[in-house]
DNA sequence: TTCTCTTAGTAAATCGTTTTACTGTAACGT
DNA sequence: ACGTTACAGTAAAACGATTTACTAAGAGAA
């Protein structure tokens, strides 16, 4: 490995001249020969500055640390895509740590406190308010993505309360009343909001709201196909269309719908939060409502690079409010 | 931020002593009282080694880095998940990559000359085999992922051609002579040894090879879409089934038999190399060869951990030689 | 001749840990 | 009384880069 020593030694200079040269030091003042020779010493030894001991001089890493819940939720992916992006172009890396339901929740909070990273992005949906207010406490930079906390200083979230009621809107113009919901987990805050967004779509049109129509899931296929089952064996009141508050829920409420005996959309519709590349491979064709994951991930990371860039900590709350109905073949015109 | 230093001072005795008791220095000769005013010290002061300090010295960042094409490809959520599982037993981080096909290539190499990472995991599909040779001139410690190169030392892949002939061979005993493959890109070697296995299975059932039925297509759902699409209008055989090299693939090319007029598995046959969740809830249930990924990224992870541990390279390939053929709806048995 | 400027650099401290090689003191055996 | 051993630590040099504060030599001005 060549350090900066080396350089310097075959350039025939101090090691403080090599650094100074290659950092652009705007006072140094250095002959055209030195810098010449400098450059060679360089390009010969291969020469390329270590991180750590650059990190713990500047007390910066150029890394950024990720906390989702699980790799292989779609949604997830499209966020990091849109993350790196942006900090590729900032020469900046990506540390990612899944954290699901049952796993030692402060973990993430090592990334903070050892210096391994200059901020966290926090995707997790399952850390409680007082587990992301320790980074508040260690005013270690952080920016909430795809969720809220009490006290968030920093997050870019979507508007799910009003993309939601946007879905519901469209079920219930198709001439939809009888619409379920497969909620999200509603511990989690964009569970919560896009229920919301479900009742109040309802009251505005004067639609009574059922809680029988209402199942709390997981967000996973599995959790979406049981609780369609169960909603499809509980309820025979005159459903004709159901909401999920997830795509991977959507996908497995089409699953058991088809199990059940029943198509789609004739017999029922289906509407799915958010939008994947399989969406439209699905059959048939699930019709969603897409909010730019990636534009969200993007916005986060040029977020907490401000941040980072600035001395005292701004205030920056985002919320998404554009978002598309993505109309396929899943929800059927009543009227 | 509080360091060794702070915690010395407060414990009234000198660095060394602390990090020598704290790292468990089995020289190191103490009384019950100062590790008890040590303890006390860390605690109160809430000390957190800094990593940077701890890399420069060691040479040791546990961190290990992870090149792969695409976020959006479950095929790699799945791969994480198994490195993460064994990583996060161990006190590794993993710091992620995205190298597409038209991403500057070399880029990644500076995680490694940088010192940012102890280890690659390089599951780049469009990395040459001479970009990742220069691995192996920097004696870089590295484990090819579902990949292979030519000169490569250390891999975990699948036995893609005996998968792939397990697949075809499920559809031939099912009574199917004329079945398409959708490659992948041929430019990969899982695109080429899958497609080995293809000729094997058809070779030795004294079926004819026809290049007709043989379309290269690119990793994802559009590609499978667009190949399927165009297999459909140009070839008037008897096609019956379909394998395709990817799931990805395989979505879309149902989604063009589908919009085709044709009926799954009825009219044509599809059947899928790799299995994810989503591959039981499409419609018609996806039948699949699965390979299991999560122990492909776990193996991995243990080999590239034991490469480090020992001090001479050691040879490592391994080859994953099971796989399951996930039978569901979308093959017919034409007997 | 002395002073000031400019040019072209350099020495040394520092970031927070780890590690090697010591240093005292006290007790013990002979 | 002397050497040895056990005990309980410590000083100082790394690791590789950055940065502040200097220096040394020569040119030009007064």
């Amino acid at each position: 490995m060549t350090t900066l020593k080396d350089v310097a030694k075959m350039a025939n200079v101090a090691v403080t001249t090599v650094s100074r040269f290659l950092n652009n030091d705007p006072n140094l003042v250095i002959s055209e020969a030195t810098k010449k020779r400098i450059l060679e010493a360089v390009k010969t030894l291969k020469y390329v500055p270590n991180a750590s001991a650059r990190a713990l001089k500047s007390g910066r890493t150029s890394t950024f640390g990720l906390v989702i819940p699980d790799f292989n939720n779609p949604v997830y992916s499209q966020i990091i895509t849109g993350i790196e992006s942006v900090l590729n172009e900032e020469g900046y890396y990506l540390l990612v740590v899944s954290m699901g339901e049952n796993k030692a929740k402060k973990s993430y909070l090592r990334l903070a406190t050892e210096g391994r990273v200059d901020g966290l992005f926090v995707a997790a949906t399952f850390l409680d308010d007082d587990e992301i207010e320790m980074l508040d406490i260690l005013n270690f930079p952080y920016v909430l993505i795809n969720r809220l906390s009490s006290e968030a200083k920093n997050y870019v979230v979507a508007d799910d309360t009003k993309a939601a009621k946007k879905a519901m809107n469209y079920l219930i113009e198709s001439g939809h009343r009888n619409i379920a919901h497969l909620a999200g987990h509603l511990s989690t805050d964009t569970g919560r909001r896009r229920l919301e967004g479900y009742k109040n779509a309802l009251t505005e049109n004067n639609i009574p709201i059922l809680d029988d129509l209402i199942i709390e899931t997981k967000f996973s296929e599995q959790s979406g196909y049981d609780a369609m089952k169960d909603l499809l064996n509980r309820y025979d009141g005159a459903m004709t269309a159901v909401f999920a508050a997830s795509v991977r829920v959507a996908f497995g409420a089409m699953a058991a719908i088809r199990d059940h005996g029943l198509k789609i959309p004739d017999d029922i519709s289906v509407l799915g939060f958010h939008d994947i590349s399989l969406s439209n491979i699905t059959y048939p064709p699930l019709t969603t409502i897409k909010i730019s994951l990636e534009e969200m991930g993007a916005r986060a990371a040029r977020m907490l690079l401000n941040i980072l860039a600035e001395e005292e900590q701004i205030e920056n709350k985002v919320m998404i409010k554009n978002s598309q109905l993505m109309i396929r073949d899943s929800v059927k015109d009543l009227k």
